[in-house]
DNA sequence: CTGAAAGCGCTAACAG
DNA sequence: CTGTTAGCGCTTTCAG
């Protein structure tokens, strides 16, 4: 590859010249400008950007990191990050970190993440000490899940408030059985499970109902398949249910196959409410009843408080819960 | 941030016995090695991966190039490849194009793409002659779609053949008014849809029919909605039509959502198979009838062209078709 | 308007 | 076993 230095020489001058036509810096003379930009052409030259980092010690790049793409949540989640930076014209890459803890440590590492102007990162299995540790002066906003109580920026969905709504809005619908799918047992660690499951016993409570804990049926990845077997091995377990919350669309969608497996039909023997409001949710038949989690506004936070880092803000963290809201379609009656 | 020349003075050595002893290299003696170390926790050093990046000429990272990561077909092909390079040690980063010329010309600028070891670039709106423009000695294999009559290593789908066998399905199962949505004219440019549509043809003529051109209903961005409309609006202009191959399981969800909009039944009224496979569309009521790509075919191909090309072979560029099946499910009789 | 020098943080090559 | 030198490609600073 051709260097400013070989760029220099072809057209006879300074390699400061050179990188001053590049970047459209002014005080070039029309002529050097041609002279130089045909050279440019002829040799086929491109800036370093590595080169261009070290030195400027910025990247122009911020990186969004989250579990895996292929968890739909997530990818419509990288895409609300993709549009709203768009105009900004800064360019954005999205790092996996395979919902491991020992995937999230390697893709966060300090030296990983130095790369970047700015970090939005979506912890899943992170402990608090360990997010702290990170270097502090690292532009860097935590997204979604679990609370936690450090010293960054964090914008968290409403779980709570979308699992009590989801479930409050089943008891409504007169569903007595109102099991958690991919609910977790209350000593569990907090995380986005346990914060839905404590939406979901809130609701209860609220309706002057008692949660039966036997309804709480465990995660299991969060995946299609598994929660499709978890609610058949229920309903062969003579579980008596007629309402579902299901703590993500994804499962959701596994719950209404299981369901049908069993022969049960869905909104009028069971009824189920996801949370998400992903793109296939409504164009399900019939569509699902879900909780939309807002990730419009999620991102929209999250940008404006890691803009304010970039550009050297050293207040307070903020620690946000933002708003979700009910939308209704065909799994409820 | 500290750096070598921090630690080394810390610990009374050289930067250059830092750097021995953070890269593991032999021949530090265990004193030293313990003193060094001291000092790098003590001082909570990290390399910085721009420096070693510009020195070394590799950066450790692969980049796959994909259109958005909330096309559920990329973004389990990012989820392919971020699998089958676990085992290798490689670094992975998405870039989004955007799905439009400029994006990917952008995303794929040449500077950009030199920062990382080797490139897989999903092409949608791309030119042959601006991919031939890319350094030709830069890693980079080209995945998906069009053909592309270039000199790079190049693993397409079966696009032609899985909408052959779709269609071909249908006609056996009776369909005979069967409808592409998502297809196109015959003389649009070359792509994804061009190809399928294609299979499309070939299915009639092999059949003995001759496709209705009437039934090619043009593609809207393969979303859900916009198929949703099309569907509904063909059917509410008298359109006679028991069967659709839709070109995306994403189009055959519209697909179906739109029938059962206008109180057609699927299969009964209306046969439907989609392409792609998702993850959801085995656990849609009913199962959904479609082509899988063997995206798990496609990625090994790539990546092991890659690995080829990374490790400086200058060998001929492959073009590989890969083969596809059909998976049968509800949505067909 | 143009150029020379210095150095971002790291490591390969060689000396001691 | 440890240190010195040089330089990856770029841009900031300061001098012409």
């Amino acid at each position: 590859m051709p260097t400013l230095k070989d760029v220099a020489r072809a057209s006879g001058v300074s390699v400061m010249t050179v990188s001053n036509v590049v970047n459209g810096r002014p005080r070039v003379s029309e002529a050097t400008r041609r002279r130089v930009l045909e050279a440019v052409d002829e040799l086929g030259y491109q800036v370093n950007l590595t080169a261009r980092s070290l030195r400027a010690g910025r990247s122009g790049t911020i990186a969004l990191s989250i579990p895996r793409v292929d968890h739909p949540y997530f990818a419509e989640l990288a895409a609300a990050v993709t549009d709203a930076l768009l105009p900004s014209g800064q360019h954005l890459v999205v790092e996996q970190t395979g919902a491991s803890r020992e995937g999230e440590l390697s893709a966060l590492s300090q030296a990983r993440l130095q790369m970047y102007d700015g970090v939005l990162l979506s912890v899943v299995g992170l402990r608090d000490s360990e997010v702290a540790r990170l270097h502090s002066d690292m532009p860097l906003v935590l997204l979604g899940e679990k609370p936690m109580p450090t010293q960054r920026d964090h914008v968290m969905l409403g779980n709570f408030e979308g699992a009590r709504l989801a479930t409050a809005y089943l008891i409504e619908r007169d569903a007595r059985h109102v099991a958690i799918v991919g609910g977790v047992a209350d000593d569990a660690p907090a995380g986005m499970e346990g914060t839905r499951t404590a939406g979901w016993r809130a609701a209860h409570e609220e309706a002057g109902l008692v949660p039966d804990e036997r309804l709480i049926l465990p995660p299991d990845h969060f995946a299609m398949a598994e929660s499709r077997a978890t609610i058949g091995a229920a309903i062969d377990a003579g579980l008596e249910i007629d309402g579902v919350f299901a703590v993500t669309d994804q499962v959701a969608i596994g719950v209404v196959a299981g369901l049908h497996d069993r022969g049960l039909r869905v909104p009028d023997d069971v009824q189920v409410v996801g949370f998400d409001d992903l793109e296939v949710s409504e164009h399900l038949v019939p569509g699902l009843t879900t909780v939309d989690p807002r990730v419009d506004l999620v991102v929209a936070e999250a940008l404006r408080l890691l803009e304010r880092r970039m550009s050297g803000d050293e207040g307070a963290a903020e620690h946000l819960v933002m708003p979700v809201r009910l939308v209704v379609r065909g799994t409820t009656r």
